[in-house]
DNA sequence: AAGCAATAAGTTACCGGTAACGTATGAGAC
DNA sequence: GTCTCATACGTTACCGGTAACTTATTGCTT
């Protein structure tokens, strides 16, 4: 089966045109659909197609003429972040009901990776761009800007985009959750994340979320960045770090909801009691969130909607109608019960 | 910026060598580098590609040449099941270090969907095909055949592959844990999962472990399969749903561990305790296994590992090293103590 | 200084489609 | 009967690279 790497054997138009006796482009208008042929003719190619097994080359399609390709390239930091798998799987579902098709790119949260994936999908002339963040390489954003293709900034949302943005302020998110917090009487609040760059939306949404508390009057000095990834166990251990070095910690908001299951696990391994003991709240609202056994603190953000809004836009821009640069996709605060109730004022 | 959807504005490597003031043959072996040129050609033409931007356009390369794309299409059912989107993970990173690009299809779980996606992506001439599951439509088949290109048939272990196949013995799994579960003493047996398709993974697994649960005297007589996702929330009602049905049951196995865990908080809202009042086992050994209040039994199978021996036997393939048609990547049972201890004989 | 090989180019043709244009055929109008 | 014009095709050229071949230039022998 692999003794033949190259493509040789593959059946072309012309096979099929000598093989029904007519001319190759019969053959492609017939194929093509749009007319300019009779029915005999039609049946006579579809049959030789049918027979040979003829399957077009999109390659010498897109190659010859103007139209662009059905690709898309898309970036992702990574896939064990449930958020991004999410999001992800929103935006192919709906690229692949419009006859597109995803080309992947995992970033592993590095400029350096995205500006190089950049290029090489670049050189297979997609239809469009979508990319996760707001922060590129320099290099990265001239090569963009120079394709002319569509490009949707995704997750960050850009107000000044390279072409189009759709996602969530998270500084506006995170000083949502820093008031609330406070709100709730926590004064001194610690945080456990991941993000070890500063160029990217959770250090975006802690900058909001710190602003928040200390102009509540509270403080978040005990911020840990592990180098891990965003999972349960990361949070499990990052809560151990944190709380031993600091006991004095009312409340501690995670980069994520998996982290703040993993650091509940550890206060309730502690015998330590949630909320009364200690606040945990998360972020992003995953479906583990619903099935604790107490309802986890949390930001909901649309991750499904998010990806299929950024594919619909995509798609809007490349059949030239009109969209939307900027779509704040919104999110919404759970309470939950994983931190004390509010004061009333 | 996207007024030019054409790709026309795209420097070609005509006009480099027209600003260079070389022939474009002498351009492309310039860009290539396999000699042949002068060192001040190099510099002049190098000067000019940096100048104007240039970026190669693979598509003609591909087309033009015997050569085959860097492209792999993979085929995944769904994202939202962790498991998935780890073994995409490990393929896209491993593809990625080796310079090819994962063309994604989610297939939904449909060979419907999987054969209109596989008849999309050949006719991007990619290099080779990575697709979830043995069992395939028929066309699928025969055009996957007819392509002559490198196939991995992954997760569910082909001893018979269309070409290639990596993965596990489903039948075998199941037939393990429940062997396990009969010598920890339980005898009448549930099992929830999301199955509705013969031709899959999970449902090869249910078989086997049926199969193991009746030579030990066993029966799984209560078995749900519920029209959702494999998630959280269907594991906490579909536990609802079977012990409001057959409260008699001793033990629950589960489709994956993310359903065992809604299962587990399901039990623990009632005040059942695990496994002292009922058992529990998952599938997958998902990174929540480990972080649960009690050590989650399971079996694990290697997924990131699986997605990258998958794209190893794609690279060697491609590059003419030998390789094995057949791999199994194992998996190992993680006994847990969601289960009763097993009977010491 | 002539001969010859190595090096550094240029030329031509082609990959598989499609746009643009040219041409044969037949039906209907007068 | 022939003129017109739509219909149903065929022909040619081109997209952006590269393989294969040809040609010009240089350097080194003897």
């Amino acid at each position: 089966m692999a003794d033949k790497v190259n493509k040789n054997n593959r059946v072309s138009i012309s096979e099929v045109a000598v093989a029904s006796g007519v001319s190759k482009m019969t053959v492609s208008r017939v194929l093509r659909g749009e007319g300019g042929y009779s029915e005999k003719t039609r049946e006579l190619v579809m049959r030789q197609v049918d027979k040979l097994g003829y399957l077009p080359n999109r390659l010498a399609t897109v190659f010859a003429g103007d139209q662009a390709s059905t690709f898309v390239g898309v970036s992702i930091p990574d896939l064990g972040n449930e958020v991004f798998a999410q999001v992800l799987e929103g935006i192919d579902r709906k690229l692949g009901a419009f006859g597109h098709q995803t080309v992947l790119g995992l970033t592993q949260h590095t400029q350096k990776e995205e500006e190089a994936w950049i290029r090489t999908v670049l050189s297979w002339q997609p239809a469009g761009l979508i990319l996760t963040g707001r922060f590129h390489a320099p290099r990265a954003s001239e090569m963009v800007k120079n394709a002319g293709i569509p490009v949707v900034e995704i997750w960050d949302l850009n107000s000044s985009p390279l072409d189009m943005s759709v996602g969530i302020n998270h500084f506006d998110a995170g000083f949502d959750m820093g008031r609330y917090l406070i709100g709730c009487g926590y004064q001194n609040i610690g945080y456990v994340g991941t993000s070890h760059d500063t160029a990217n939306a959770a250090t975006t949404r802690l900058a909001g979320f710190s602003k928040a508390v200390e102009t509540g009057g509270g403080a978040v000095n005990k911020q840990l960045c592990l180098h891990d990834t965003a999972g349960y166990y990361p949070g499990y251990y990052g809560t151990e770090q944190l709380l031993t070095s600091s006991p004095d910690i009312e409340c501690i908001f995670y980069q994520n909801d998996a982290m703040a299951f993993g650091g509940m696990q550890y206060c309730v391994s502690k015998d330590m009691c949630v909320p009364e003991d200690i606040g945990i709240a998360g972020w992003g609202d995953l479906p583990i969130a619903a099935v604790m056994s107490k309802r986890l603190t949390s930001m909901h953000v649309p991750h499904l909607k998010l990806g299929q809004a950024a594919a619909e836009m995509m798609i809007a821009r490349l059949s030239g109608e009109p969209t939307a640069d900027v779509r704040d996709i919104g999110f919404t605060l759970i309470p939950g019960s994983t931190v004390r109730q509010p004061d009333p004022s």
